[in-house]
DNA sequence: ACCTGACACTAAACGGGAATCACCCAGACC
DNA sequence: GGTCTGGGTGATTCCCGTTTAGTGTCAGGT
């Protein structure tokens, strides 16, 4: 008598994803159940079920669960940073550069608020520095695209308080704020967003930049 | 042979402590460590332990964990409303209750980094809409206390733009930005904190708000 | 045709989180 | 005495992320 198997063991195995494309498989799950359910809820084994396959079997194309969702946060700010290079090269006046790049970044985060918040709401020191490198330098990318203009006009001596560095600081600071806030306290009652991007913007750009 | 008692018992049991005063210990072990390690760091086990107790004690006192931190965050933001409401009653310019009020707020996220994290940069919807009902109130009567003086500056037609709501709002939104980037991002490399405050204070004030 | 090793994959287990269970015991009250 | 009650406990449950030890498959050398 042979050995009886005790369950069917998952209607046989999952064939070899050959090359690539498993890992193409594991992002794309994984992208879809972390935008509907963030971060804690995008767990390893949720993924693996999605994709048909072991959990374990994601540790042979990621380090680990924070590298899946990195590389998630990864992509989309490669998309924002294309914005802003593609911004940044266009034949306009350094102010309005400023304004459009930050009108495109709060439009980004309110457009993928699970990825938004992964990246810059920090999970605080959950994870490591050396793991979010990569995303990290493309966020440097972002700022520095951004901090060309903001340099401009404070060679042209049209900032009205702080250096370039602490204006551009400033105005990222201003507009992650009220994204970061309607995006995790959505239970607040907020005026409508667009009147909030709108008021931030104008706010920001005249306290800080003189007119022409 | 009986039975070899495998640790000693934790050298007997830790005596009642009567009254509220367990409650208080509690509060003042998991303070320590939630301050020292974050949210993550501070364990039901590590707390308990602090404390010289055993983890299913904690739940005599607390619901479950958050409603511990939450605590703790209560507290911490009782402390920033009554800030708030002496000076809403300080004899000076709606302008400059403002202007101090927002300083006040960088301040104390500067001060006290990870209740700030925990009650403003909430982890979304980790904690449960009604678990955080209380901070959440204390939030409100925060804000409440805010958005007079702007309602004043308002009904006085010194807003340049939007609404008393949005206007408070970014205000608002603006001060938590730069905070919040720089607590949860301390491996960038930021201007001087004084002055990062300095220059998101003038810069939004200046412009939202009209010259007399 | 046969080994062999690399590879994608697997079940099972580990350790550590939060929370719950059934029980225990000291003191108050009758 | 008895009984109730409330702070206490160890063991257990469930779910995480991650690790271990192994299994099936296939390409390539002989």
């Amino acid at each position: 008598m042979t050995v009886a198997l005790k369950k069917p063991p998952r209607s046989a195995r999952k064939p070899k994803g050959d090359g690539h494309m498993r890992r193409g498989e594991i992002l794309a799950a994984a992208e879809k159940i972390f935008i509907a359910e963030g971060y804690a809820g995008a767990t390893i084994r949720k993924i693996a079920d999605a994709v048909g396959v072991s959990s374990t079997a994601l540790y042979m194309h990621f380090r680990d669960k924070d590298q899946i969702l990195l590389e998630i946060g990864k992509e989309a700010i490669e998309k924002l940073l294309s914005i802003n290079v593609a911004l940044s090269q266009e034949p306009i006046d350094a102010v309005e550069k400023v304004r459009r790049m930050l009108d495109a970044y709060m439009r980004f985060a309110f457009d993928n608020p699970n990825t938004y918040q992964l990246v810059f709401c920090g999970s605080n020191e959950a994870i490591s520095v050396e793991k979010q490198q990569a995303v990290s330098d493309l966020g440097d990318r972002c700022f520095d695209e951004f901090s060309g203009p903001i340099r401009e006009i404070a060679a042209a001596g049209r900032l009205k308080t702080g250096t370039a560095e602490s204006a551009a600081q400033v105005l990222w600071a201003a507009c992650h704020g009220i994204v970061s806030l309607v995006i995790t306290k959505p239970s607040r009652s907020w005026a409508p967003a667009e009147e909030l991007m709108q008021v931030t913007l104008d706010g920001v750009m005249h306290g800080l930049i003189a007119e022409r």
